[in-house]
DNA sequence: TCGCAATGTTACCACTGTCAACAATGTAGT
DNA sequence: ACTACATTGTTGACAGTGGTAACATTGCGA
């Protein structure tokens, strides 16, 4: 266990201070110029040090994509209500959470569903993208089963669900639906859209 | 008027070539590595060359992100049926064709929504994206008139919509949702979640 | 016809991703 | 303890990029 203070030569952890270092600057970058050289500046290392722990800047995104998608389901389980007393109390916290998690790590948010680099995101993403997928797919089986949502195909409903909150979600990060509040109108109504969409109609 | 013939010293009219060229790479590069020397490249002409017509790469890709607006809402606008019956009939087409415009020019749709290029092209999206929008919206509230749809306000729908369509579309791109065929189960699913969403309920 | 503005080219700069060669360090086997 | 080796970091190079300045060529108006 080498000692922190006299910067020896190698530098004891440096794979996690990579991907630390690599999401601060997803994180306080609003530019959107990620370069494994500045990586390699902020970590105080030489320019060529990260390739000894990736085999190019791909690997390295790819590893924060993940990351992310970690992160954004933690987020989502974190949000699920106790006990609903509606599919309107139980999807709309997740849905707010959501989308607060895409405005608040916009970069990273970008990144997770980003194909640019070479393909590679896109591709290692199935998986994780999948566990998220999941969770809004479990919401609404168990919704079914309950009797509160309509019987069609779970998959197309759940499809519905996370393109309507990715899509909100990425409106919001571009700044074209007014993400002033989360809270705002439009995104409730069009949540409340939604769960209209979802649910068995109520007699009026 | 100058013979194409003889490749003269000035070209003749670059800045439509480079942005034909531009487009071309949009088009057929699926990795993703617009470079503004390989546009110079394919138009035969030098690397600095489309500088003395657009300021910077990033104005080039506004313009082409531009252009890539105007074909989508006239897709839209053409897609748009004649005499729909019901609510569905009227949104369903023109879905499909916002779905088939994103999956049939994948990098095009994605430069548009994309505010990497030094948050150029989000901000001069806002008026082109919302002459998109005001299709929707257009739609939406004639079928408010006509008393096909809820009461709600139109804002928080159309932007249910657009964002619905618009996550279906990129996750389409990102292959997440089975872009097999674009008239897929899930896909017609989220659609007819949506339209439920939007209409007025019917008795069972 | 002459002079100037527009447009294209060349040469250069700083920067990036990536690789090869080299240096320093930890570690296993004797 | 000593030595050979694998690990990890550094330096220096390469090609490719966006961008700028200086220069060349052309078209066009006075």
């Amino acid at each position: 266990m080498t000692d922190v203070q006299n910067r020896p030569y190698h530098h004891g952890d440096l794979r996690r201070t990579i991907i630390e270092t690599g999401l601060d600057i997803l994180r306080d970058e609003k530019n959107w110029q990620f370069t494994l050289r500045e990586v390699a500046r902020r970590a105080g290392v030489s320019h060529a040090a990260p390739y000894k722990h990736f085999p190019d800047k791909a690997a390295l995104l790819v590893e924060l994509a993940m990351i992310g998608f970690d992160r954004l389901r933690e987020a989502l389980a974190g949000a699920k209500p106790e006990a609903p007393q509606s599919l309107f109390e139980e999807i709309m916290p997740i849905s707010l959470a959501y989308v607060a998690f895409g405005t608040d790590n916009p970069a990273l948010y970008r990144l997770m569903f980003s194909a640019e680099e070479g393909r590679s995101v896109g591709m290692h993403l199935d998986q994780r993208a999948l566990a998220v997928f999941d969770i809004v797919l479990d919401m609404l089986s168990r919704g079914q089963d309950a009797g509160t949502i309509r019987k069609r195909p779970v998959r197309g409903q759940a499809t519905a669900a996370w393109a309507l909150i990715h899509g909100i979600t990425l409106l919001a990060i571009d700044g074209i639906l007014v993400p002033e509040k989360v809270g705002s109108a439009p995104l409730d109504a069009a949540i409340a859209t939604l769960v209209e969409g979802l649910a068995i109609p109520q007699p009026i």
